[in-house]
DNA sequence: TTTAACACTGAACTTTTATTCAGTATTATA
DNA sequence: TATAATACTGAATAAAAGTTCAGTGTTAAA
């Protein structure tokens, strides 16, 4: 029961390596399984056999980006003693993560295509709210260490966020220190805007 | 030769509105031909009488949306004296006017994918571009006019897109005074920051 | 060794897609 | 009125796409 086992989790491995290139490389809709089936050297039929289908391939694959990153940055989380330098950080990990992991052009993609079936708008849906918990927990974090002074924390989770989602676009085009110059400056704003304090 | 000059010009107008919402909603490889005809009520062969294929209609919207973004705005722009005040008049055009920065979804998409000519991609960076110069400018004279203390102003600009890129994205999923909000919202962190101003 | 479960093939099937074109109706021109 | 140009139709075409499934070889269980 072992070599099956094994078998099942390496071609597996292989097909969603493939998937994840070619998704990053071409988009969603524009990656085909002919494509898939090309990289791999494995057949249509096998894909089907380990992947429901295309969509199922794609949030397989977003579902285990996700969980990548949050078990990464738990781990780099205990170096950050407070909320700034923990936001921060974060703004480091995502520089330096999405230039390994450009998924992200894929799935604004896919998010924005309206006709999905119920269950795979609800495991869409999941992964957007985690987002935005992840920064609300951050943000009610620094507020309890008094570091910050707001009020409306929902909104500022999706300010935030949309900093992020819309500065990771623009890195697709940048250098490693280009990148990670801009997200430090990101954070900078986010933290302590551009307009003169004397007003 | 009126008659027939303003039917081609009413019916060219009626597929790149109905092409625009469908692009804008969907994205550019899944939006069909037939999802347009469908949403006009005309032909298929009508949409290539008037234009030369999907490509060709698509990058249309590109050109009519850049100088009808420019025209827009310039008449705007008279109404807000401080640069401060311009910048939460854009927040508030861009918030209102779905039909400017959405389309940037699908442009991205178009831009990646395609294979295609150079002389398309360069015109998607002039585009790009367009948008930085845009927002260096804003900032130069926020600068000019003593408004803001900043350096990087080609960092900023970015930034600043970046941040009404992501917030478009999630503006999609709200009303519209929700999404008014959460405009003004980023234009506050994006002049004065959220830490507390005490350190 | 026999049986059953498993991993996989690849061609066939069904949809969907962009694009074309022969033909029709309407309008302008001579 | 006759003719030419224009605006448009809609069915046909052909390529590409996602998905399925009967069948093949391999490994585990009895």
């Amino acid at each position: 029961m072992n070599k099956k086992k094994q078998q099942t989790e390496q071609t597996k491995k292989k097909i969603a390596d493939a998937a994840r290139a070619l998704f990053t490389q071409k988009g969603y809709k524009a990656t085909s399984i002919e494509d898939i089936v090309k990289a791999t050297g494995c057949s249509a039929g096998n894909i089907y056999y380990h992947f429901k289908n295309k969509e199922g391939l794609f949030l397989y694959l977003l579902e285990e980006w996700n969980t990548e990153w949050d078990k990464t940055w738990l781990a780099k989380e205990m170096l950050y003693p407070t909320t700034i330098d923990k936001l921060y950080g974060m703004a480091e990990h995502l520089a330096l993560d999405q230039l390994n992991h450009p998924l992200t052009k894929a799935s604004d993609e896919f998010f924005n295509n309206s006709e999905k079936a119920p269950d795979v708008k609800e495991r869409m849906n999941e992964l957007v709210k985690g987002y935005l918990d992840f920064n609300r927990q951050l943000l009610q974090r620094g507020i309890d260490t008094n570091e910050f002074e707001i009020a409306n924390i929902s909104g500022l989770a999706i300010i935030l966020d949309s900093l992020m989602l819309g500065l990771n676009k623009h890195s697709l085009r940048m250098e490693r220190e280009e990148a990670l110059e801009a997200y430090r400056l990101a954070m900078d704003v986010f933290l302590y805007g551009i307009a003169k304090p004397a007003r």
